[in-house]
Formats: C-alpha cells, structure tokens, sequence
DNA sequence: AATCGTAGCAACCGCGTCAAT
DNA sequence: GATTGACGCGGTTGCTACGAT
C-alpha cells in the first residue's frame, strides 16, 4: 500500500511547514485534556488543518516536560557510548536521556558529535579509529566472518553493551533496558554497591520478571577513556588470548542464554502473550544448547 | 550592505509493523 | 488471509540565523 504520509481527507487542505503560535495552543490544550490515545481524530477536533501524524510528531517535540537546552557533556558521552553499542537507533536512545526526543538526539548526532568524533580520528559509524580502517582495509577478504546465528548476534550485542557499562558507572546505577536484535529486549540493572550485574530477556508488555545475576561479566570500571567508545571488530577472529578474555565468549553465551532461558521461563508465569518470534528463538537456542557445534564456522558452499 | 556558506533545528517523507475489519 | 488505517521510527530536506568575505 503506498500513500502520502499526510493526505488530504474530506477535501480539508492539509497545512505544512512550521507551525503558528494558535496551532501550538489548541494541539497540546487537546492532549492534556483527552489524552493522545487517537491522532487522526486530533486535527478534526482541535480545528487544526495538519494531519494526525504532524500533530504527534509536533506534540512529541514539544511536549510540557522536554528541555529545551543545549545538551551537557555527560548526555553527549553518553549519546556517544549509546551509539557506539545499538546504532542509531534513536528513540532507545531517546528514552536514557529524560526530557530529550529522538530527534533531538538525532539532529545532536548528525550537526555536532559526528563532526566530534571525526575530528578526534574516529569513524562516528564504526567508531575505529580511521587509522585502523584504512589497516584493516588491506586485510579485507582474509579473515570475514559475520555473526551469523542468533546467538553470534546476541553475543555481538552483549560485547557492545557490556564495554557500553565498562565505561560509565554513572549512568548505569539503575535499571536499564536495550533492545538488541528483533523484538527482544534485554534488561540489564546493576549497582555500583557491588560489581554485579543482571541480564534478563524481557517483553515490554511484561512487568513481573525475575533476575538472574551473573557476577562474572564485568569486574571493575576503569577510568573514563576514549578507547571506550571503540567497537570491537566483529568481523576478526579473536586471538587466542582475546578468545580467553571475551567477556561473552561462546561458553559465555550459551551459560547467559541459558541464564535468559530461565529467566524467561519466570515470564512465562506471568506474561500470557509471549510472541511466536520469541518461542521460534527459543527453540533455536535450546538447539543450539543441544548441539554446540551448531555455533562453529557456518560452512561456505 | 550584499552575497555566500554553514550550522542548527524543525518538519516532512517513506517504510515497517501492528491491529482492526 | 487480504486489506485498510494508524502509529512509530529513522533518514532526509528545507528553513532560518549567523558569521565570513
């Protein structure tokens, strides 16, 4: 199905462009008053000649309680370690930074901290150093490997996210949830009483999960560096010393999805709409758990 | 003073997903 | 199962302000 995104309804001309100060008034009067459960409906009601999606997207921006400031240091290092682990995935994003909007993050990105890193010798999409890149450029083809299963890929996430809490203890003293590959989440809390942290698999929808706590994972945090915001190379073989000190090697992985396993297996009890996706991945892990050479080299035909 | 280039921000657009019919 | 409509997200564009020439 293809159509514009605002299009005209009941012949009423569709408004564009920025928004005047009586539109700014009657939208969010609206919102406050009746909620936003029905965009559609908004421009109809409020008089407002912008279709539902402007509405939103302008009451999302504009919200009572967003800042409206230049964003500190601590919001950019952060944006910065964020981006380094998920991508630009800005609305996760968003949702660390109270009182910040996905576009806010966005438009930060784009106009100040890719110039940043740039200027520092750092690619802002892989975030090597470009040094490295135009290094590994030459040794393209010689040692690919993508993470191809779901539990490389899973593993891939960790690895970023677990360098991603190395490197702030300040942020991470509450309870934090990313969402990583297709419609899992994983929710990570930690405490800076202890070194420990916890990782469980969770469902938005779902509210009652249990923790499993996994001392291993990070030991200490070290001073703030910029190395940090580096991502391993996913795509070279770890040596055999890296192989040993991975954080989430294979082993690793398979003990944290074992760790999910069980953990999920709490929500079940408590979260009835558990989706297909998350019981297809399921049974892919438990095969994996089964037959772990499953996780070796896929073969090249 | 006029022109040009750039940065920052707001808004638009297209696509994917989901729910209702 | 197919279609339709609504929502949310990320990429992109356009506008405005401001500084340099």
């Amino acid at each position: 199905m293809v159509r514009s995104a605002c299009y005209e309804k009941d012949s009423v001309k569709i408004k564009s462009g920025v928004w005047i100060a009586e539109e700014d008034t009657k939208t969010p009067t609206f919102v406050l008053e009746h909620g936003s459960s029905n965009w559609t409906s908004i421009p109809k009601k409020t008089g407002v000649k912008r279709c539902g999606k402007s509405c939103r997207l302008r009451w999302n921006n504009y919200m009572p309680d967003l800042k409206h400031d230049n964003f500190t240091s601590q919001e950019e290092d952060l944006i910065i370690k964020l981006h380094a682990a998920i991508g630009s995935r800005w609305s996760i994003i968003a949702q660390q930074l109270p009182g910040r909007t996905d576009n806010d993050v966005k438009n930060n990105w784009n106009t100040k901290l890719k110039k940043k890193l740039s200027q520092m010798g750092i690619d802002p999409v892989t975030h090597k150093p470009f040094s490295k890149l135009i290094a590994d450029y030459g040794n393209i083809g010689t040692s690919f490997h993508k993470p191809t299963t779901q539990i490389e890929v899973a593993n891939k996430d960790f690895r970023n996210y677990a360098i991603l809490l190395k490197s702030d203890p300040y942020q991470f003293n509450q309870q934090q949830t990313l969402q990583t590959t297709g419609n899992s989440s994983f929710m990570v809390t930690k405490s800076h009483s202890d070194d420990d942290f916890s990782i469980v698999k969770g469902d938005s929808n779902c509210t009652n999960i249990k923790n499993e706590t996994n001392p291993t994972l990070v030991d200490a945090f070290p001073p703030f560096s910029w190395n940090d915001f580096l991502l391993e190379d996913a795509f070279a073989p770890p040596t055999n010393n890296q192989e040993q000190q991975i954080l989430f090697s294979k082993e690793n992985v398979m003990s944290q999805n074992g760790k999910m396993k069980e953990a999920m297996s709490h929500q079940v009890s408590s979260c009835s709409d558990i989706s297909f996706v998350e019981a297809i991945l399921d049974q892919e892990n438990e095969m994996f758990l089964s037959f772990p050479h499953l996780l070796e080299e896929p073969s090249n035909y």
